[in-house]
RNA sequence: GGGAUCUUAGCUCAGCUGGGAGAGCAUCUGCCUUACAAGCAGAGGGUCAUAGGUUCGAGCCCUAUAGGUCCCACCA
């Protein structure tokens, strides 16, 4: 018997407190841990590291929940399961934060030297990176914090340096002078993934390059004109381009213009990729500042000229404007165009505008020497896998954005001009520039042996790390017992707004590294929004703080909202009131169970388990075969990821059956029965429901379930390393589940009509149950103790006509029986005629849309058996019903 | 420009492979019934965006339209 038993508990569940403590013993007892076990299967999740400069918000809140839930489920089915934690160095995002805090203290990132700012980012790691696991903490995770790890650790190091060098010697890391994204406040290159297209106000500037003559004279009266939105890279024009169909301009064919300002003359060349239909059909060349121009200038031969700093002020090339900052130089630029008379017509024009993902600012395409991995071979292991099912995504339809990346991919651009990072494992020989790739920094140079080399000062795109998560975190590259056992993993659990960015990657990486794929399935997850449908950020300061919703509610009620009625992908509002609907099951929880314990006083186990089920009564055996029904349903959507779906089953078991009903029916045999055997297999079922629904409710609500769980039977020492329940079909008790099926109907029944009567539930009455049937007759007699308490009965008789009865009684038509309700003054024949002839119309209809279906040849044709069977079955009811209701109308 | 997704009760959303429309909150009525007023018992409320189609049968599948959200894309 638990100690607990009969000891007075708070009325109210109170988190505070008790998860803390909770938490405590699950990490002193060491369950989160998982170590190589051949005789378990594993199942392995890795964490989507979190940035060491971040918080917990809301979309970590989801997304560790979500990984909670599945870990906890697998571990009580009996896996070794391997939730792995760790961090991410986040290169760019930490590099701007210590800058920051390096600003305030009036220092310079570059006054400061390299050396000093890592050492200041080691700090600032050691201060802050620990903050987010310990709010992971708080919230319930139980990741194997002994194996916490974070993407520049040495193994991590070690990883990504031999995933350089393998990749570089097989010619897939190559480094080359291309167009890349540069943000000239961060000052570094960015990839195409970090680039976020923002749609701006702008202007479209027609500007008009003079003619050059045949004779090379500059002409006054020809010009050919075109428009830009970024008339300031006129400074680094080395064309002009018409499209070679294009009928309006074929005596322009080989000829040239002036550029303005500049005074260079350069060519008018011919390329398919000039739009007639758009503008004047005429566009300026800037290799060295648009993507496009960089291919068109490509496939002519056209001369780069860089006309930009790395901060985006005009360099040398610009002549005068050199030192502008480039709004600056396009505003004197036009006011010159203008003097000259070369600007036409200015037009508003909103147009997208590349800006880094980080910090905002406008991107500038610009030609410079980075590292970049190859695409086209890497992405086809991980374009297959997803085609042919290896790695499943959840919900489908996310592959679509999937396809849509790789299809169109292009090579990654690795490199940045940070500090923060990985550094690139590349050295240049002083003397005679040959690169050396190399796992270890080279003594001396392999071609003159010079043994002055300097490595490259660039650092690795912080996702060209987490690419390689799921195995690095494992041991790789050494070939460990882990990673043997725990790869590939199970389910990565993330939001679809990084599939490009991590998850695509660590799919190709998995599969050149591992030769294998990464995860099974990636499970994926939307936004938390505010309850206005905005997305949670800083600037708008709509942000709600996960730990205050805990504080206030607590980690299990937070993490039920964040799981309820929501489905996989979709984004989801936050609202206070669901939080509050989340609290509120968990008091019923916690009073449900706080009823058994308070019954438990009277009843011992004597050690052994009731098996025999004689000592059961119908109700009791129920509730157990609708739980057994619930335990398979769960487990089914569980093994579906229907996380949702699943809690949702569990909650209406929970606050309905078992608390609503079950419950309420047991009280009078645990209040007034003599019946000692009844009474004990009352509580041995109320108890073993209440753990295997507990058990079911576990992994959404870790705390509050192992706090009952434990006072509950103290023998036992945690929930979350018990077992799950299983569905068993020797616990489907169908005649049971049918007859109180019954009752429920009657009670219902017997309900509504003394509420639209107004009789207070004080005021009892007897129930006379008419039936003709043996099942009905049977089960009314066995359950008729609850049945008199809950349908506010005097006396309860049942007897196979209506001898006795006074004419004048309400009565209440269920499948298979009438019941009557003597209430003498209070009834109003009116009245009682009035329902009986809407529930006479209820059934006209069913009865309708039954025939419908039954009469219907091709429905008979057509349909499953087993569906016309469950529509004569419900025919048959309903025109039983039916007679039953006419028999009683025509006697009022 | 391409694509995805959504439109279901007053609000926020579920509804898994097509077979009698659900939850929470809100509203109304009655209850402090010895686990719980963060509760109990009842009630009202929906031509499932619109129009077609497939099917014995459509909230669910197909087509078109309208509106919202998001992603991708080089139209200067």
């Amino acid at each position: 018997m638990s100690e607990m038993a009969g000891r007075e508990l708070a009325k109210t569940y109170d988190p505070r407190g008790i998860e803390d403590r909770i938490y405590q013993k699950w990490l002193e007892k060491k369950y989160f841990h998982a170590e190589v076990d051949k005789t378990k299967k594993p199942f392995t999740i890795v964490i989507p590291p979190p940035n060491i400069t971040g918080q917990l918000h809301m979309g970590h809140a989801l997304d560790n929940t979500m990984q909670d839930i599945l870990i906890r489920y697998k571990r009580m089915q009996g896996y070794n399961a391997l939730w792995q934690p760790g961090t991410d160095h986040a290169s760019i995002s930490t590099e701007v934060k210590i800058i920051e805090a390096l600003k305030k203290e009036g220092i310079d990132k570059h006054d400061l030297g390299r050396e000093k700012f890592l050492e200041r980012a080691w700090d600032w790691r050691r201060e802050y990176g620990g903050r987010i696991v310990s709010q992971l903490k708080k919230l319930g995770s139980s990741c194997d914090w002994d194996r916490e790890r974070f993407t520049m650790d040495e193994g991590c190091n070690k990883a990504v340096t031999e995933v350089f060098c393998k990749m570089h010697e097989k010619g897939w890391i190559y480094k080359g002078a291309k167009i890349i994204n540069w943000c000239p406040v961060c000052n570094t290159s960015i990839s195409d993934a970090e680039v976020e297209y923002e749609e701006q106000a702008g202007h479209l500037w027609h500007i008009k390059y003079p003619l050059v003559e045949e004779d090379g004279q500059i002409s006054k009266t020809e010009f050919l004109e075109f428009a830009t939105t970024r008339p300031e890279t006129m400074l680094g024009d080395t064309a002009v381009a018409i499209n070679p169909n294009d009928e309006r301009y074929t005596h322009l064919k080989g000829r040239k213009v002036l550029l303005p300002i500049v005074n260079k003359v350069i060519p008018i060349v011919e390329d398919d990729y000039v739009d007639m239909e758009f503008g004047t059909g005429v566009v300026k060349i800037t290799p060295g500042h648009d993507p496009n121009d960089f291919e068109v200038g490509k496939r002519h031969g056209l001369p780069i000229v860089n006309i930009m700093n790395d901060d985006a002020t005009i360099n040398e090339n610009g002549g005068k404007y050199a030192g502008l900052d480039r709004y600056e130089a396009r505003r004197q630029i036009l006011e010159e165009l203008e003097k000259e008379g070369l600007l036409g017509k200015t037009e508003d024009y909103t147009h997208n505008v590349g800006t880094h993902d980080r910090c905002n600012t406008t991107i500038e395409p610009l030609v410079k020497e980075q590292w970049f991995v190859k695409m086209d071979e890497l992405i086809k292991p991980a374009v297959e896998a997803v085609k042919n099912g290896e790695v499943k995504l959840i919900p489908e339809r996310m592959e679509k954005i999937y396809f849509n990346w790789t299809d169109n991919i292009r090579d990654w651009c690795i490199s940045r001009q940070l500090w923060w990072g990985h550094r690139i494992p590349a050295y240049y020989c002083d003397k005679c520039g040959e690169v050396i790739v190399e796992r270890q920094a080279p003594k001396a140079c392999p071609k003159c042996g010079c043994e002055r080399l300097s490595q490259d000062e660039d650092v690795l795109d912080t996702w060209f790390s987490s690419a390689l998560w799921p195995f690095s975190t494992l041991g790789w590259p050494e070939m460990t017992e882990d990673l043997k056992y725990f790869y590939p993993t199970d389910v990565l659990v993330t939001g679809y707004d990084i599939i490009f960015f991590w998850v695509i990657r660590m799919i190709f990486s998995g599969y050149e590294q591992m030769g294998e794929r990464p995860f099974k399935t990636v499970l994926f997850h939307g936004l938390v929004r505010d309850s206005q449908g905005r997305k949670m950020s800083k600037s708008l300061g709509n942000g709600i703080d996960p730990l205050e919703i805990i504080d206030q509610y607590g980690a299990d009620a937070l993490r039920l909202m964040l799981i309820t009625g929501n489905a996989p992908g979709n984004d989801m509002r936050f609202y206070y009131e669901r939080v509050e609907a989340a609290r509120n099951f968990a008091n019923k929880v916690w009073n449900a169970s706080r009823f058994i314990m308070m019954n438990m006083s009277s009843f011992t186990e004597d050690g052994k388990e009731i098996t025999e089920l004689e000592a059961f009564e119908p109700v009791d055996k129920w509730i157990i075969s609708r739980l057994n029904r619930l335990t398979g349903e769960v487990t089914e959507n569980m093994d579906s990821f229907e996380l949702g779906i699943a809690v949702q089953k569990v909650y209406d078991f929970i606050w309905d059956e078992f608390c609503d009903w079950y419950i309420e029916m047991v009280k009078p045999r645990l209040y007034n029965s003599d019946d000692e055997a009844s009474k004990r297999a009352a509580l041995w079922t109320l108890k073993h429901v209440l753990i295997d629904a507990l058990k079911l409710l576990h992994p959404y609500m870790p705390f509050i379930t192992e706090e009952i769980f434990c006072s509950l039977q103290s023998e036992e020492e945690s929930i979350m390393i018990s077992s799950w329940p299983v569905c068993r079909a020797e616990r489907n008790f169908a005649v049971e589940e049918r007859a109180i099926e019954t009752i429920k109907e009657a009670v219902r029944g017997i309900r509504n009509v003394r509420t639209s009567m107004n009789v207070a539930p004080s005021r009892k009455a007897a129930v006379y149950v008419v039936t003709e049937k043996e099942d009905v007759r049977a089960a009314f007699e066995e359950g008729k103790l609850f049945f008199a308490s809950l349908a506010y009965a005097s006396e309860v008789m049942i007897q196979g006509d209506k001898s006795g009865i006074a004419e004048d009684a309400v009565s209440v038509v269920i499948p298979g029986a009438v019941l009557y309700m003597p209430f003498a003054e209070l009834v109003d024949l009116k009245q009682e005629r009035e329902r009986l002839q809407k529930e006479e119309k209820r059934l006209q209809g069913e009865l309708a849309r039954v025939n419908g279906m039954l009469k219907n040849e091709k429905f008979l044709a057509k349909a499953p058996k087993a569906k016309i069977a469950e529509e004569k079955a419900k025919l048959e009811k309903y025109t039983q019903m039916m007679a039953k209701v006419q028999e009683r109308l025509a006697q009022l």
